[in-house]
DNA sequence: GGCCTCCATCATAGATACAAGTCGTGGCTA
DNA sequence: TAGCCACGACTTGTATCTATGATGGAGGCC
């Protein structure tokens, strides 16, 4: 990993990338306009890949394409983090009440997510707030899995990503011991099959989420 | 309105619409490979504009392209009538409970729903099939949209095409009435603001559509 | 001074050209 | 005859080139 393959991945995904990225950190904000010969510059490459790549960011919502003037960074919504908590509360209470309807489906998922917490515990003790986020994510994508509806599985990472542009600073460490509280609450509401009972605890933990968005 | 804009259409709007449209009709079955100079040929455009087609349709889960190789059309899985299904809806019911929490909203939507349901019965009437399918279509479309959730809305909507995918033969106009009627149900439901109530005419009302899909 | 027009500039849309990878086929060899 | 290898047809990936539309500012007109 020392030399990164720069030049390994197709100039189409490096562009996307390189956008995505930009626009997750918030180095790119919303109502900044960018062209096609800018990032194809920047790269080093031509403007067809640079192409491909806009047209998936402006299917993902992330960016706006005007015909002959320029890319729109699409500003994020005032209601965005509502659009967003709203939605995961949904899907995640959804896919957590299927599974605690089946015993053997609600014993793998517990199973899945006490290994997760103790890496969620283990990332905090070393202080790997980058590793501790990614946990994070897992804790509540492996929920959605386990719902086993491939459509809204593919809809809840969507969500993650425009949460996560809507963060774009780390988390500070101090509200993770509590979070994972949350988390641990969670995980026994599941274990004891109780769907109304998570769904409560996850309105209350996106809630925080919510606070935090919207700070 | 004589001679249609035949070329007025960008040209990659053009090669998304055909595609899309083949695949939707079913022309194009999950399975089959099909190349970007393929369309490009059949549609006298260059393969630029195909390429950003292909994208999109990958993007959107309708097609899977394989570097070097060619284009794959996804197969429908065999889950996806009940993911469909399922997701509409968890979507739908949660509209609906959301709208129905404020007097004022539902008093709105009733009165869309109302307009709504009236072309539903003239169109019947009319034995025009395809704008009877597409007032179906809006009548739920209207539920959500009420919902006020712009990222929910879109994927709903996306929900819905894969569906016209599923179904890719017209609904025999016999049912219609009786679907009628349950719209009505599901409209009297959201008048009394009893969001349970609506839930539970809208499962109904969705088993019998997955009844057809898997027929 | 304010407004309108024209044009230089810039950005995209699409076409074309070229490079490179994959796979099946047919012939050669043992 | 069975197995292997090389070649050719086909496909995508990327670069480059041309045409067209949109914009904003300079300069003239009222």
């Amino acid at each position: 990993m020392a030399s990164a393959p720069l030049t390994s991945a197709p100039a189409g995904e490096r562009a996307y990338a390189d956008v995505r990225d930009r626009i997750l950190s918030g180095e790119l904000a919303g109502g900044d306009l960018i062209s096609e010969g800018e990032v194809a510059a920047r790269l080093g490459i031509s403007r067809t890949p640079v192409r491909e790549a806009f047209l998936r960011l402006q299917a993902e919502g992330f960016m706006k394409l005007y015909p002959k003037r320029g890319a729109l960074i699409v500003p994020i919504a005032r209601s965005e983090a509502r659009d967003v908590i709203e939605a995961r509360e949904l899907v995640e209470a959804h896919a957590a009440r299927v599974v605690t309807g089946d015993a053997a489906r609600t014993t793998a998922l517990v199973a899945q997510l006490r290994q997760n917490l103790e890496l969620q515990r283990s990332t905090v003790r070393d202080g790997d707030l980058g590793a501790y986020a990614a946990a994070d994510a897992d804790f509540h994508s492996t929920i959605v899995q386990a719902g086993g509806n491939e459509l809204i599985i593919r809809f809840y990472e969507s969500l993650r990503a425009r949460q996560v542009r809507m963060i774009a600073t780390s988390v500070p460490g101090a509200v993770a011991e509590s979070v994972i509280a949350q988390h641990e609450a969670l995980l026994a509401a599941i274990d004891a099959r109780d769907a109304d009972r998570f769904a409560a605890l996850l309105h209350d933990h996106l809630s925080e989420v919510h606070e935090v968005l919207i700070r």
